[in-house]
DNA sequence: GGATTGTTGGGAAAAAGTGGGATAATTTTC
DNA sequence: GAAAATTATCCCACTTTTTCCCAACAATCC
């Protein structure tokens, strides 16, 4: 299970350095695509298979569902790590996920999130409105 | 059960004395993350498994649920008291919380809390109000 | 009062991150 | 079709960060 958050700088040829402690997880083949949730998703290549495998089997005839689709399919990209432990964003997914310099890595679960500065500050931003505002009730008890 | 407020001091290297009274509850294995309050929370490992259970069956197709989830599964980090029983903060859980010098460490029931001088500051402030302005019906004899 | 235990800070060695440069490959233009 | 230029990939070296260990100071107990 990935988790831990951690501020990667990319450099000027688009390059990422993946933290060391996660370099085991993900040595080798890499697939990483767009999320609509506005992010990056960075998977190890047998755990993206059942993933695809869930998205192909959607009913696609809805055009909404068609459009997730096009996103987590579309966008898939098939990468591996070089032999300095770094990954190469290809211009596209940085442009999807407005990234910059300063990248937020966050593991969650199977796979890691990749998220703009702008972009986690929003999930920050949301999480602690929701639970300053209206906690959902499946929440009650988590707090002591 | 843990309870007890401490002021502790970090160092220069993010390493944080942890009390004593509490090195016993603490030796070996921690788990520390982000909470949506703004704090930090630190788990017994033990007690950190039911927690992650919950979080993790929450239904996040809820974007709300879903921005909590990032934050209390992606900010998980591992680890351990050293040899002078202190815990090394991360640089993204020490800026996540804003904390610098002066940490609040309270205790919390099956996890303790880690506030900055300003947010723990601000819990004091909204306690107080809450009781001269509007007492929630729920506290109903409470006082005496 | 001395000794032992606990606390704090610093320093050195190792490891990881960062950037640049060179070589190879591909594409475009003449 | 060939040559040149631009882009991509790989490798090496330098800088920064991290980790581990030790020493000095403080507090407590005997």
């Amino acid at each position: 299970m990935f988790s831990g958050a951690s501020l990667l700088s990319m450099d000027a040829k688009g390059r990422l350095a993946i933290p060391t402690r996660h370099r085991d997880a993900l040595s080798g083949e890499i697939v990483v695509t767009a999320d609509p949730s506005g992010c990056l998703l960075l998977f190890p290549t047998p755990a993206w298979q059942p993933f695809e495998a869930r998205v192909s089997a959607l009913p696609n005839l809805n055009p909404r569902i068609k459009a997730l689709q096009r996103l987590w399919l579309g966008y898939r990209t098939d990468t591996e790590v070089d032999g300095a432990g770094r990954i190469l964003l290809s211009p596209e997914l940085r442009d999807y996920a407005k990234l910059d310099r300063k990248i937020h890595m966050i593991g969650q679960g199977d796979r890691f999130e990749m998220w703009s500065e702008e972009g986690w500050k929003e999930v920050i931003e949301l999480a602690k409105s929701t639970m300053r505002d209206a906690p959902p009730a499946e929440l009650a008890g988590l707090s002591v």
